[in-house]
DNA sequence: CTGTGATGTAAAAGTCATACTTTTTGTTCG
DNA sequence: CGAACAAAAAGTATGACTTTTACATCACAG
């Protein structure tokens, strides 16, 4: 789908780093470099460039004498956009979902309070066009039509708080967005409240409402929250060492 | 001083990664391999994985006929913690700071709030411990010792939450507290109210509060921006294209 | 006999130089 | 104005060499 023939380099990296984040090669695993080259049946070079990306990419670090060690998964840079997506298609997508859902539901609103107070008058007109978007494609099985607006809008959130962090997680909210509606993590249709929501907020944000812009989009991301519960069950605890531990939403508010 | 001579990769891709961050080849320029290859003395193998790294961090382009093209600052991976690093030890570190430490804002009170349903016995005892800590270093301009229970708070919280992407912000906020302690944005002393709530966090993650876990540690966050504000006040509207936009903190509540 | 420390060796990554391929841009010529 | 062509730069492959370092071996002291 997303994987070009844009040269062995990118080839290898993709297939090595899908491999890596699904567990194929479990922390501590050894490659060797030479190993490697003849797996995929390309130079020396090519995988030596391949391993120094993922080495910056904190998957693996690369010792004299010893190899190229997969690091514990605490160590991977989870907001590299190319890790998540691998992350996402793998293994533990619904794990994966639900961290960077809770994640949205701490950034989003933010965002959406300064979006409320910086946004240009084209970022308002933008947003409501998405939000009425999404009011037009939300019924009918059109999934795919309303996943465009919805990307969009919160985009345009994200762009319009004027905070240069928030602006770059509109990738992974894409990301979130595409992989919860291609892998069926979703109702047949929208939720008509979420997408009521979404005019609202558009609303709030013309009318320079920062308090209320947040507060909405605090429920949006509670919804998507909830949602998540219902249709991937939290899986049992976790096999790692520790006793385990309830993950909860976030707050719900006083 | 973190820049050891772990070998030639190491050594100009900090270089590099240091140039660019810093605008010294702004976006649009090209770079050739062959030149830098010149420049840093050293082979073509060892800049092209150099150039793949940056790449990686999206900072730079290759291609073919046309060299390496520096990209669009819009397009970096900002949550790298190398580039965060680079971008702090250049030009616009007071726009950085700002911009992480409204990011903190976001995160810190929702990853506090489930860090007080989510905390084992162990994690709170640590807590408690480096809060005790900051208030015995918070006088006499110990700001060094401070600094290391500042950040060791901030990262237990944040591993405390149990949401993966929450726990990667650890070395983003030991960036931040570094970097305004090194760079004297920053009182001389650290504001006692802030040592005071921090205590007050541990007490209210042992004590389950998330609720107040939470809201006290927005007081933080909202605190350490405004010291933000007094000590280096926001520069000039962006040169950029577009209306000037003001950038204000996140809301106070109602 | 056992533990400890120096020494040596080989394995693997790191570096370099070179030759060759492929893509792409810009130019020239019909 | 379009098509063929030439050159530039990255991409790939290969082989030789260097450097680091884990591990084994061996000597010696307790």
């Amino acid at each position: 789908m997303t994987t070009q023939a844009r040269g062995l380099h990118t080839r290898v990296l993709e297939a090595l780093g899908l491999a890596i984040t699904a567990g194929e090669y479990p922390p501590g695993s050894v490659l060797r470099t030479d190993d490697l080259a003849q797996r995929f049946e390309v130079s020396r070079t090519v995988v030596r460039e391949v391993v120094r990306v993922l080495e910056s990419m904190h998957l693996v670090a690369s010792r004299r004498r010893v190899g190229v060690t997969v690091r514990p998964t605490e160590q991977w840079n989870v907001y590299d956009p190319q890790v998540i997506r691998w992350r996402l298609a793998g293994a533990d997508r619904p794990r994966q979902l639900r961290s960077l859902t809770v994640l949205r539901s701490a950034v989003e609103p933010v965002a959406a309070g300064l979006a409320a107070l910086n946004a240009t008058p084209e970022q308002c007109r933008a947003l409501t066009e998405e939000a009425l978007g999404m009011v037009a494609t939300s019924r009918g099985r059109r999934l795919e039509a309303y996943l465009v607006h919805d990307i969009a809008f919160h985009r345009i959130v994200l762009d319009a708080s004027g905070n240069e962090m928030f602006a770059r997680l509109g990738d992974v909210v894409a990301e979130v967005l595409t992989g919860r509606t291609h892998h069926h993590v979703m109702f047949d249709d929208p939720d008509p409240a979420a997408v009521t929501l979404h005019v609202q907020v558009a609303e709030a944000v013309r009318g320079r409402d920062a308090v209320r812009a947040e507060e909405l989009t605090r429920q949006i991301a509670l919804g998507a929250l909830r949602e998540l519960d219902v249709l991937a069950p939290r899986a049992e605890p976790a096999p790692g060492p520790g006793p385990s531990r309830a993950v909860p939403m976030p707050h719900t508010g006083p």
